[in-house]
DNA sequence: GGGATTCTTTTCCGACGTCAATAAAAGAAG
DNA sequence: CTTCTTTTATTGACGTCGGAAAAGAATCCC
């Protein structure tokens, strides 16, 4: 499978110029003054790391358009030159595969999805191959090469180890996923979970960008959370963290999966939607999007399940910024689509269970197309390309 | 007041130095070579780093007993020489001060209050001055000098700018208080939030030592919790973090001081105690203790009242485990004189509400001697004398 | 064409940490 | 008793990185 030679990698691997690199990554074209000020560099330190960074070719001068300031020499603007090297992203679900095809920037080009007939892991594996070939093959040639291939799957990862240690969705334990799809793609590979992954690109690429602490909370089949703190993405000892979907808003709620009562996905989770407007409708649903065409309709049992579901929300949100102070929280996910339908119940139930200053905490939401989670998987990987290791 | 002189800084300003330094602290007496293991320099490194520190008189050579291994050259094991430097750590709380004389292994030598008659900014401070003092009269000479003073209040602390931002408890804003301290003693001062300050001391020389992330939880009149996350402890962005204490356990619970219902607190904090305890069984109650007597006496009403005041807490301190995955929670405080009666609630509840392994947390309770607040404080000069940003 | 101002680069230098080699301190083996 | 093995500690050369200061560059204003 395409020999994919080279392994080319990232230039000058000091933490200073992955610093300077990540600043121009994250905070479009910059001067290298402003570069100096925002990582703490002096500006000769900047210029001799930008120098090899444009040799590589990974950074080029001159933006598009310089807003002049009224005085001085004007800014040799630096960006990242996106079409540079190119990289790929799958998110693996339950049902299918989706893969991008992104540019260093992280903005996507191609995207693809693949069904998966089953879950076995060498099913998974051939068609993460498969839908790699496909990618490759929009390729423009070897002026802009795939660098890295990261995949993002829910459960239980080990980004380090680069296996899936336990992935209920998936029903698969220990799999040495890096390993294997490296072998068979012959491309470096980054493993994640899925919600850190997403966390990622926000960090780099999104609403996260430049912040140091702040929460994304994904709204969907199930109500995930990846955070960051002090800059890092949190993993958990034990390879949980960001549960925020099993905290409990209502002991006297309804069951969950988990065996707990009143988690909020139990809660404001798809299934538990779908679940409750039947029950307070009567109606029989056999799709989730009927469910919200329902309360779209004004059916006041489906739209009270709705406000419900906004209230556990803003209060699972509440507890995130009381126990963490994050400055930003980013509300993200599919179920963002009946997003008008229970905003107003976030924002009350989260000023209302915020303590204190916590509810200066800037809540906002951000749409999210269905590739979305395979950015993030492509984000990890150009943050592995970038910075080997998993810190800052 | 007393010139107090040469403010005598830590040699070798240099991350590396801090490292080595923190880890000795922190580990006992350690083999260089295990240092090396430890915080991942190299062995000639080590030894560089030590060399000053030892000139200094920080570190000395030789342990009280080596256990020798069976081959090779023994080790020549370093430690801190606790007498060679004292600090002073100051809790302010709303009726009195309470100051201990740490040296710089943290291991307290004296320990003094006094009462405070008002909570004005200047009564706190002739107060501590007087603390101060006191603590300073019981040093042994120059040999052991006092090179630092931290103060640890609750509320809203900007321990970088030394400000309590607000103080709820003693009705302050924006109280310079590491300037005017700064001034009256002559010492190098640090502020920091209480419970922030009390995690500090878990994670150099307590039940954090060696952990990047943790949790501690203090039982009390409030419940409190400081977090370590990537080996630093979380501040939060608006001032607000750790919040467990208004973590909403029960929304149909009773009201809590700050507006919401069913917060831990509203359950388990000393004030819901006493509430709920003359509640159920009628008996007026004058002083805290008298609830806890109750429920030592087998009445059945106060019994449940710390039953569900333990459900709360474990409930707590899922959620934390559940949303940042720590190594360990370590649970302090005052409240904990009543732990034989809600241990089992708070085990129990914890390991129904955690999700997943994020059970395999080890949660473990650690008495608190009543001047463990201002040793905590003590914790943050040293930590500020030995590092002198905030970072690790 | 001078300042004034701001951004960038150059040059020099010191600090720090690694590498590789060496020394040191034991017990084990013969 | 000598030599080997094993582990720990130290030394000094070397390279790299980042900072300070000064010079250079580019623009506007007067």
């Amino acid at each position: 499978m395409r020999p994919t030679s080279s392994a080319e990698t990232f230039p000058a691997n000091t933490p200073a110029a992955s610093q300077v690199f990540t600043a121009v990554l994250s905070h479009g074209p910059l001067a290298r003054l402003e570069v100096s000020r925002r990582v703490g560099l002096s500006p000769a330190a900047v210029t001799k790391a930008v120098r090899p960074l444009i040799e590589a070719g990974y950074l080029v001068e001159g933006a598009d358009e310089e807003a002049r300031p009224a005085l001085g020499r004007p800014a040799n603007l630096v960006r990242v030159d996106g079409g540079r090297a190119l990289f790929i992203g799958v998110k693996v679900t339950g049902d299918e595969i989706i893969g991008v095809l992104t540019d260093l920037c992280c903005r996507v080009r191609v995207a693809r999805h693949l069904p998966l007939p089953d879950r076995d892991p060498r099913t998974v594996l051939s068609g993460i191959a498969e839908l790699v070939e496909q990618l490759l093959a929009e390729t423009d040639g070897p002026a802009a090469p795939v660098l890295g291939l990261g995949i993002a799957v829910s459960g239980d990862v080990d980004r380090g180890e680069g296996t899936v240690r336990y992935s209920p969705f998936l029903e698969w334990r220990d799999v040495p996923l890096a390993e294997l799809a490296a072998m068979t793609t012959g491309l470096p590979v980054t493993v994640d979970n899925d919600v850190r992954a997403l966390t990622v690109a926000e960090q780099w690429f999104g609403a996260g960008a430049g912040l140091t602490d702040f929460a994304v909370v994904t709204v969907g089949a199930g109500i995930g959370c990846g955070l960051v703190v002090h800059g890092r993405v949190v993993a958990g000892a034990h390879g949980v963290a960001g549960e925020i979907g099993h905290v409990t808003v209502d002991p006297a709620g309804p069951l969950c999966h988990c065996g707990n009562r009143g988690c909020v996905e139990a809660i404001a989770g798809e299934a538990a939607i779908v679940r409750q407007v039947h029950e307070a409708t009567g109606v029989r649903l056999t799709h989730p999007g009927e469910a919200l065409a329902l309360a779209r309709e004004g059916v006041a049992g489906a739209r009270e399940v709705y406000a419900r579901a906004g209230e556990a929300i803003g209060r699972g949100i509440a507890t995130v910024a009381n126990l963490l102070g994050p400055e930003r929280v980013i509300i993200s996910g599919e179920g963002l689509a009946a997003y008008d339908l229970f905003a107003e119940q976030i924002r009350d139930a989260f000023v209302t269970a915020a303590f204190g200053s916590a509810a200066q905490c800037d809540v906002r939401t951000r749409p999210l197309p269905f590739e979305e989670w395979a950015r993030g998987a492509a984000a990890t990987a150009i943050q592995s390309f970038i910075t080997p290791d998993t810190s800052r």
